[in-house]
DNA sequence: CTACCGGCTAGAGCACACTCAAGGTCAAGC
DNA sequence: GCTTGACCTTGAGTGTGCTCTAGCCGGTAG
């Protein structure tokens, strides 16, 4: 028992819902910063490696590209807050345009299938 | 001069803003339907086309896979509008989830970035 | 006649985001 | 001391959606 502060890359993964290859891979395209390693060469992970997956798939949810991605956790692990913060408002606006898109997207299928409904017997 | 009631595939290329590669790659994998030949082989297409690419425009902007795109097609191509219809409206679900989950990711970021803007001077 | 334009097919190549296979290390428990 | 399990690295393979190359044909203008 004891405070645990830090755990493995199999923890990570159920913590995260991702596999362990993907965790890998993820840190080998620069994804997550902070990776300390123990005597036996093994990845430690604490807390804040889960939230920081956790916010990359929000990141992921808006369709943030890896390559994005790289960028700001680079930002992140040199700590340059202005231009995290540029980036991410960078993004949002991105996001705000992209669901514009879909809402008029939405608007024409929604039309369509009205059209549809309209000669539907029911 | 006359009626121009149908063009080839630069045309179809300039007025839905494809490249004539991509159209050709279209067609093939089975996304385009009604696709007349002439005596030379050469397809033929109407403004019915132009319609239909500027359609799956809409379903591209809304994340619908090549795949699903194809079998719109070919209900398209059988006239079958209940599964039309279905199709489209199975779709039209699936896009107001992600939107919705775009929406709780963005309300993320904008916290974040209320939080970056909390320790910003200006 | 020949250059050019637009079109044709088959198939190779590419960017992106994983996903997994092969072969090995290392510590703990029996 | 041997097995088990978690971990390691390198690199190959996969699915999606294009994008382009090579090599060819056929009609029109100079």
């Amino acid at each position: 028992m004891g405070v645990e502060t830090s755990f493995g890359i199999g923890e990570l993964a159920r913590r995260t819902k991702r596999s362990v290859h993907t965790i890998r891979w993820y840190e080998a395209q620069g994804l997550i910063p902070r990776v300390e390693r123990d005597a036996g060469r093994r990845r430690q992970y604490t807390v804040w490696h889960v939230e920081w997956l956790n916010f990359l798939d929000r990141l992921k949810t808006t369709a943030m590209s890896v390559r994005d991605m790289k960028r700001y956790a680079a930002l992140i692990a040199r700590g340059e807050t202005g231009e995290q913060e540029a980036l991410l408002r960078a993004h949002r606006e991105s996001v705000a345009a992209r669901m514009r898109e879909m809402n008029e997207a939405l608007a024409l299928i929604d039309r369509k299938l009205k059209h549809y409904g309209r000669f539907r017997r029911t």
